[in-house]
DNA sequence: TATTGTTATACTCTATAACTATA
DNA sequence: TATAGTTATAGAGTATAACAATA
């Protein structure tokens, strides 16, 4: 309802009045100079570059830290690779769910604490994660190609020191951190 | 419906049979050797700053973002802001109505081009969006003291290398380029 | 025919609250 | 009472397809 705000009010200069035919420079200032818009930029660019790589295993970033996790750590608890990956415990329920289905992982039964379960890898996929890091060691390979090995370790480096630091700061820890 | 995948299944070696009671040290690696991965967490942290530093002003970066480019280009087109953002002209709109709804923005009578509409700040918005600057300096101001004020020199330049170097890339340019 | 704004729609990621079954 | 998993739901952000008005 009431569709489409106000239009024709105190008219904003149009700054060129007749002759704007030109694409018009936009300056965006002093938006390329702030880390967070930076950081925005480049991991939606990086995130669509692996988005292209991976389109034909049908693979999201966040399904293969998932992926990775479990693998690396047989019969761990959804919550432990919730709170690992910075994931909430009701956002991970669908996205096990959907590797389930797909075969690539099991809720296996839990040993002591029958509220959990034991998560693991089906041979299908082991294969597959293999596969991905196959894929991913040579997307790195490419981003240091651009900004060079030196430059790939110090960008890692800043960045983990730019999520500690907003990490720690105010009254809460963040993360895996559920529930009010 | 077929609710919840199988359970009791292969039973992946649970590591630690019946002592587990500790949190266990969950491995991530290599994940944080993966600059995708390291991205993706660095965003989340910023921007969770973000929003407590802001929260009181009910305004996402997104919005951040068209206020400054509204701003600094009275009379640009929505399409010119949806292009200097990397934001598709079908979710400009929604966008752009919810800041003209607070009042904010204002959609003026296109110049030349009776199909564009000549966007431009309120007096309320000119007077948020200086607000949003002096506090935005404050945040990029802490975190210089954290990584250093070289580090985040360096930090900007490694992060439009890698914007560019994935944008560039393959067939397409991405981007604000619409529709199929 | 192409472009601008628009609508409708869908999918992913994130977030909260509340339920269950265990502990 | 607390914890693990789950369900339902809501809000951003991103994406496509199609339409009207205009160029």
């Amino acid at each position: 309802m009431s569709g489409r705000p106000l239009r024709t009010s105190p008219l904003p200069a149009p700054s060129r009045p007749e002759t704007s035919q030109a694409p018009r420079r936009i300056e965006l200032a002093p938006l390329p100079d702030q880390v967070g818009y930076a950081l925005r930029r480049a991991q939606i660019a990086v995130f669509r570059h692996f988005a292209k790589r991976f389109s034909d295993l049908d693979i999201t970033p966040t399904q293969l830290g998932i992926l990775t996790v479990v693998g690396n750590n047989p019969g761990c608890k959804q919550s432990e690779v919730g709170a690992a990956l910075g994931i909430k415990r009701a956002n991970i329920v669908p996205l096990i769910d959907g590797l389930a289905e797909r075969n690539l992982v099991v809720r296996g039964q839990a040993f002591a604490d029958r509220r959990s379960h034991a998560l693991g890898l089906t041979s299908e996929g082991r294969a597959l994660l293999a596969e991905l890091r196959r894929r991913e060691a040579e997307h790195e390979r490419q981003v240091a190609a651009r900004i060079g090995p030196g430059g790939r370790r110090q960008l890692l480096a800043l960045l983990a020191g730019i999520t500690e630091a907003c990490a720690e700061a105010p009254g809460e820890g963040d993360e895996a951190g559920d529930d009010a």
